[in-house]
DNA sequence: CATGAATGAGCATTCATTCAT
DNA sequence: CATGAATGAATGCTCATTCAT
């Protein structure tokens, strides 16, 4: 299959952005990259930040979008959890380059663009504090320190970009279950609601990924 | 406290490698920070790379002496878990920085240098897998995925870095307790181990702890 | 009164050269002052270097060529001069941009360009220079430096171009008449000449100037 | 004699700015002409651009300076436009490289340096404003334009920078006395002022050229 | 006639580093 | 111990120009 030029600078950009760092990536890096001179890049994109901005921004909503997708039919909050924690494993192992991006990059971001992508990521991550509060208040969850366990839950679910190899021996369906089950485990859901709410979870993200992103 | 320029130095790289990357960091920031020109500099470093070297050796092997000394005296799987995470999650919320640079900058490190601190960071991980492993044989862990567990353990740990804020409402040891329970429920540990694990890694954490750094 | 692209280019070039300069100028400051992409630029010019000389040719061409109708008819130099200077200080106040151009861009061109535009201009100039040589061996002009002085005034014209507005309280008429007036004093003409001199050139060169250029 | 990197960074500036203009010199061609890398420049100037306001800002505070000084001790406007006169011409011919960047880059300096060259550059022409009109006022100047005037003699003493040349036969002295002359000739002085006026002119200005600039 | 795509060369500027003082 | 002076290499980006469509 041919790439566009445009697609090529936007791949290249992705992989070494997560590889080498914002900082780390030259001009003429992507340039070589993408097969293009350093002077064409500038075609595809307006400077090298605002080409990060973009990067993170279509990858949050692209999670943003999947998130309400992924909760829209399901009602108990540990469905609920299961689901966003399986999409966002699946997010982070099948994309681990954008990922990281978002996850790593921020920084290098200059005030008017980071405070886009933060307010994006923030909203994301709002989707998971509502859910945790909805299961706490129903009394399917049980934790003595919620924004503590929010927080580790997300971090936790981050890393999969980091070390997920999709040579490895385990399949992405198992990993994003058995991520639900350690996040309800570290929510306090009791482990008969588990199996139900991670097979719930499967069933959903699996039809978002199918969708081509 | 009157800091020597070697001191100044030292903490200059640290913050600024923390909180702008490797890449982002300039000599002359560096200098600035360091109240030294950047000729000057050169007096106590060697080259900007062996300076993040440095560091990145430092934290790692008092990281690693820290688990050798605080699971010394620990005979059960969960007690010695617990440690180490209560442990790690000490030393991730009172070095953010320190820690952010070892868990980020790895990639900046050229070949020779990387091949040194990662066999250090293995020899550490090594420590919790140990830990796991013993724990699963004697049964009193109970996880499918144990490789799995032990990665996304130690992500959320690491993450601590990323958000802890000593001016927040949760103390250190309310913390640390917190994600040793974590671990322990990720682990599958029966809860009624939790408690007595938690409490005794608090114990020598502190001890640890007290002494100064 | 809709333009032609060729002539939209010609007049962006002759703008944006007046404004910023030669080389202060880019190709995407023309292609957007003439509604055109860079690359359709190309339809309506050589090189950007050619495109300079030819708007200093045509300039200077037309310069010469008024020269010579407006002095055709007059015997006497300070009817000359007067004229001279009249249609000088005209051209100049009636096409800053143009002027401009021909009077600050020569160093921007190459050698063989340069060479050209500098004999037109030459060219030009020696008919000031005939001029006063002709009233100093007449006795009508007295001056002790009368190369100075040439070129004194032709300055002293020149710098119509940088100051003059239309919307100012001066007309056009007025202007170039008190001009005159300034150059045949420099030339040490006798005062009763004046007069005289400056209403003949008042009407030759407005009969130049109805001509559409 | 042999000169410090910074006056070579500051000659070659000038002359370069003056020779091909502000845009047609590269940091390059500066470094090539000061005999430093290009790097080593910006030890001493901050940006090209912030080169360039220095060397107007310093060149015409010079005039400004030497124009007070020069019109200090006089008491009658011939005088004192002679003196104006023959100072700006002397400058102009001594010093024809900053005069020239001073008379044409003033468009290259971005909004906040240019105004304060601006205010500069007023500041000294109202002084030969105030003459012309003190003069017209006192009936020792008869001008019916002298608004155009005044702008007319500023822009041929201007000229001066752009063709004198010191291996001409003409000297400094005759020079400036010449252009003095034609200077009240211009403003309608009688001829029996003139020669006074010009003599008192040369007396003073020579003494501020004497003083090492 | 018009232009999107492409580029080699060049731009001003900053980089990490060295060294004489 | 400290630094001003110096630099080769690299930075992100723009230049004028060409050409296939």
């Amino acid at each position: 299959m041919v790439l566009t030029s445009a697609q090529r600078v936007r791949r290249a950009a992705v992989k070494l952005f997560a590889d080498k760092g914002f900082h780390g990536t030259g001009i003429r890096d992507l340039a070589q990259a993408a097969k293009l001179s350093p002077a064409s890049l500038y075609h595809y994109m307006g400077t090298k930040e605002e080409l990060l901005g973009a990067i993170m921004r279509e990858s949050l909503n692209r999670l943003l979008t999947g998130a309400h997708e992924v909760t829209a039919g399901l009602a108990e909050p540990p469905e609920k959890l299961a689901a966003l924690v399986a999409l966002h494993v699946f997010t982070h192992a099948k994309q681990p380059a954008e990922t990281k991006v978002v996850d790593n990059e921020v920084r290098a971001l200059s005030a008017g663009l980071r405070r886009e992508i933060v307010r994006l990521r923030d909203e994301y991550e709002q989707l998971w504090a509502e859910t945790m509060e909805t299961g706490l208040a129903a009394g399917v969850f049980h934790d003595d320190e919620p924004a503590v366990t929010r927080l580790a839950l997300l971090e936790m679910c981050n890393g999969v970009a980091r070390w997920y190899s999709p040579r490895g021996p385990l399949g992405l369906d198992r990993l994003a279950a058995h991520y639900a089950k350690l996040a309800l485990r570290m929510a306090g859901a009791a482990e008969s609601d588990c199996a139900n709410a991670v097979r719930a979870a499967a069933r959903v993200v699996s039809t978002v990924w199918r969708t081509p992103l």
